[in-house]
DNA sequence: TGTTAGCACTCCTAAACCTCGAGTGCTAAA
DNA sequence: TTTAGCACTCGAGGTTTAGGAGTGCTAACA
């Protein structure tokens, strides 16, 4: 479809665009060393390239810049695997090598690394709860009408919920309860909580007082109530250092939509394995319509658990941003399964 | 040292410039119902404000703005109470009124409602865990290498550290080093839990054996790691809302302070009881120089506990932000002394 | 037939230039 | 002491201009 010199010239334009961010005239392209014809050839490529919509003009006697469709078939066909230098290498492998057990402060490292990496924004989806099962409930009361109980899943995550009792409630019917819980729930799977909660759970507390009856209506309440997931943002502020947000409005609509972490949460969940691209318009959400979005999945034994992803414009370094999540998302995902 | 006439004039000039934004002329300020001479007196009046340094021109023949001295003054000497509304009142009485016994979330609905009530941003710094007492220590294995401390302290909050156990520790040892925590340990000052877990308690374990004494190691290390303390913000993007802030400059510098949150937390540490304002340079860190900031702190049993916080430009809503952090620093203290 | 030099043309950018009006300071009268 | 009057200042915003980067088209060339 696209002859190879029209390839070579639409890659020198994107290539060149990407880092100066400024419209690139026939003249820039012949002086680069890999084109050998001369600046008038180019210009009709170019104007074929433009009716075929891969690149576009600003103005009728401007240089080109890359249209979304133009990305697309950048991002698709043109890449060429970006090494990363020792150096580059050495950093990542920093934020792993500590003898930290805890998943949240590698995940915030991560998020710190990719952003002063790339100078865009990191966002990182935490682990899915309800992809892990449940390791133990310990109840503590807090005074005689609250307490706390607090859950721990096989991946070591801790959660905790507070909760009313009723006031008659003995310290030794929570612990009974505990040990019920415990005896009954160890091991299920968080997805199958609200299953077991209400049915054999519930059965087997039947014969229990009117007061373990009530506490167990306001326990499973709050087990049951979703917790957001998790998302770690790192660089939100690297947006501004991008000329495309020169512009108040545009800053203002783009942070907007990052503080709706459940919207986020939703974009970068619904992604599936492996690295994914979003340009422009593709984008769900109109606020990131001038924006690229590339995520990448990790995964906890073959299932996928979070997602790893750089915001950033459009013209954003494509070929650097891939091999850096896919550094990280294995990575990540090689830590997270050693460890559970 | 000020007339009537002159106070008057700058009371005008700075309800004013709060307002609009906009530099203030005499003939401006002699519409205002409450002035009763021309604008030629009042541009006397001006001059003399000018050169005690009260308010400022942008550009000789411009109206005149309040200069930090002026917002200081009107602060300290002009200030009236501000009475919210009952819509606003019940706004906020509705943050408090639902059954949450869950501190955190108040606070988090706290921000929202005072970034979303002002149109600023909203900041406020969570209880300081080292006023509080352990309440009850747990401990979770997590595999034979790893478990998790729990500890929860008298306010309900909870917090866990990860640490490594060695694999030939046994489960029932675990249990007993626990035991002797909770028994040595319930009821102590986090702050003093260093001294005791170096103390008495160390002493009490060197009888176990040299697993014990690893695992204790490792335990004490990951229960004395401070963890930051928890900064909640809302409205971040307010700012952009501001004419002020039109730079991308100024918010680029701005936005990278605010990420900073152990910087964010000692300023709002370090406040006194009450309410305090610091205008422009007053402010310690230089990033916040164009901005107001007011801050409020709630107290438990007298002490204090945290701080309310509004962040805008200078040409804040003084008087209603006083109010409306009033109020709130007064409901989260009393929410929190109801609680614990 | 594909490539290239030449050239007229377009349109943006930045600077220079106006114009208008809001606001001032000063002076002199009330 | 207050106020009206007036000349003066300066910025905001619009218009003009010059310069230059870049284009598309045409015609010559390989």
């Amino acid at each position: 479809m696209l002859t190879d010199r029209q390839i070579q010239v639409l890659q020198v334009i994107i290539d060149e665009f990407i880092h100066t961010a400024q419209p690139i005239g026939s003249r820039a392209i012949a002086k680069k060393e890999q084109i050998s014809f001369s600046p008038a050839t180019i210009r009709n490529e170019m104007a074929d390239l433009e009716d075929l919509g891969f690149i576009e003009k600003t103005h009728t006697s401007s240089g080109r810049v890359p249209s979304e469709r133009g990305y697309r078939f950048y991002v698709d066909h043109l890449l060429s695997p970006f090494l990363l230098s020792n150096q580059e290498m050495s950093v990542i492998a920093q934020t792993f090598e500590k003898e930290i057990i805890e998943f949240e402060k590698v995940v915030q490292k991560s998020a710190r690394v990719l952003s002063d990496m790339t100078n865009y924004t990191s966002i990182i989806l935490g682990p899915e709860v309800f992809k892990t099962t449940l390791k133990q409930i310990q109840i503590i009361s807090l005074s005689d009408q609250a307490a706390v109980a607090i859950l721990v899943t096989n991946t070591g995550h801790v959660e905790h919920r507070y909760f009313t009792v009723p006031s008659t409630m003995q310290a030794s019917d929570l612990e009974k309860l505990v040990n019920i819980l415990n005896k009954r729930l160890a091991g299920v799977p968080i997805i199958q909580l609200q299953e077991k909660l209400y049915g054999e759970v519930a059965q087997l507390l039947q014969k229990y007082s009117n007061d373990f009856e009530t506490t167990y209506t306001y326990l499973k309440a709050a087990l049951l109530e979703k917790k957001p997931v998790k998302l770690y943002m790192d660089g939100k502020t690297n947006i501004l250092l991008q000329p495309e947000f020169n512009d108040i409005e545009k800053i203002q609509s783009l942070y907007s939509v990052m503080e709706k972490e459940d919207k986020m949460a939703n974009i970068l969940r619904s992604t599936s394995k492996g690295i994914k691209v979003s340009i422009g318009q593709e984008n769900e959400l109109d606020e990131m319509q001038d924006c690229s979005l590339i995520t990448a999945s990790y995964t906890l034994g073959g299932e996928q658990m979070g997602t790893v992803a750089l915001l950033g414009p459009k013209r954003m370094e494509y070929s650097r941003v891939i091999s850096l999540l896919n550094v990280l998302s294995t990575r990540l995902s090689k830590t997270f399964n050693t460890w559970y």
